[in-house]
DNA sequence: ACCTGAACACCGTTCAAGT
DNA sequence: ACCTGAACACCGTTCAAGT
């Protein structure tokens, strides 16, 4: 019941969403402890109970961007529990999404912008549950003859590669605008998709 | 002849130079003006005779990597004239060694760190002349059944993509170390041209 | 034209001290 | 256990002043 001072009981979960929320206003580059401990209504040297460094925090915001999308592809594979080619579509346009609308959330979580990732094991979790996610999707279309045969993890991350890189190129304004001007961000992902699959995939909805 | 005190005709460039300099030995993260200024010999705000903020300094160094990477791929298609495929492989090499030689000039000259990337028309045109050398390499592959027919601008965009998100995900140590173990960098690299193209391309040298 | 030094508002991090 | 405030060494940027 004392709630006028700041013991609010969870300050580590609420410098994590000050942060989320930096990095969605501000961006990457404004986000600095001091701001988020601003945010959090706490003193600047508060957070330091809590992370051990800057590098922690941004471990722990990557972390809350892996389960974010470990959910939403979680969702899409049982959605459409036949249909491989379509999880696997919909599954590439989840990241694209992520990465349009978050765009600096979506860097601290996959750009690797940690110096010593291996430093914070709860973020490391979640990037192999993520990657295992994927593999179980090659696998899948792999039985449908979408991808070749060959081992799921080297494909997984390929496609990974593929779908990464090119978000990060529309995300930094890397891609052409000539061809921005005659294709969706979508359709280009479709069409890298395409290229890397055994089978045709349709470049409309 | 009055070279005593550091009117010593290019500071810019020497800047630029000091700039790749802490690059390559304190990483992307230790690039500070102030730090720059002290190991070209001059005050910290002398950086400002030449350069509007951080971000111009940053253009220029990027601009210096874009020359570097374009020297090298031009030089690769003199050297196999008749040999397209040859010409992929090594021009995809290229790239990767640049990221895993100098995994910081490279994620400055290409990851789209600038803010505002169109207020540098000197970098903007060396990206493009980059890019145009991929499409010329994309359509001389085309010619030789390497890659399908199609806009060679949206397969180019897909191949460096493609190339970049891997290099980007190596650098970053986002690739498991069970696929390290197995596979070269190299033969990553190889893989994703083969998944990408109609034809196979033999995994080793 | 080119450079310096002081000044300002920001950082990350540490540490003694308070409850 | 959790938080504060002062302190330190760094930043980027500006500006008056020097040659």
């Amino acid at each position: 019941m004392k709630n006028n001072t700041y013991h609010h009981g969870d300050l580590k979960n609420a410098l994590i969403q000050a942060g989320v929320e930096v990095l969605a206003s501000e961006g990457v580059n404004a986000l600095s402890l001091r701001k988020v401990a601003k945010r959090a209504g706490v003193s600047h040297s508060a957070p330091y109970a809590h992370f051990a460094d800057k590098q922690a925090l941004i471990a722990a915001i990557a972390t809350e961007g892996h389960l974010y999308i470990f959910d939403a592809i979680t969702a899409i594979s049982g959605q459409y529990p036949e249909d491989p080619m379509r999880q696997l579509i919909e599954t590439a346009c989840a990241y694209l999404r992520f990465g349009l609308d978050e765009p600096d959330l979506f860097k601290i979580t996959f750009a690797g912008m940690l110096e010593h990732e291996r430093d914070h094991p709860s973020l490391v979790e979640m990037t192999q549950k993520n990657f295992i996610l994927l593999r179980q999707l090659v696998v899948r279309c792999q039985a449908a003859g979408i991808f070749a045969t060959g081992p799921d993890d080297l494909i997984a991350q390929n496609l990974w590669a593929t779908v990464y890189g090119l978000i990060s190129l529309l995300q930094g304004g890397q891609v052409s605008s000539a061809l921005l001007d005659r294709f969706s961000p979508r359709q280009l992902l479709l069409f890298s998709l395409n290229q890397m699959t055994q089978i045709d995939i349709p470049f409309e909805e």
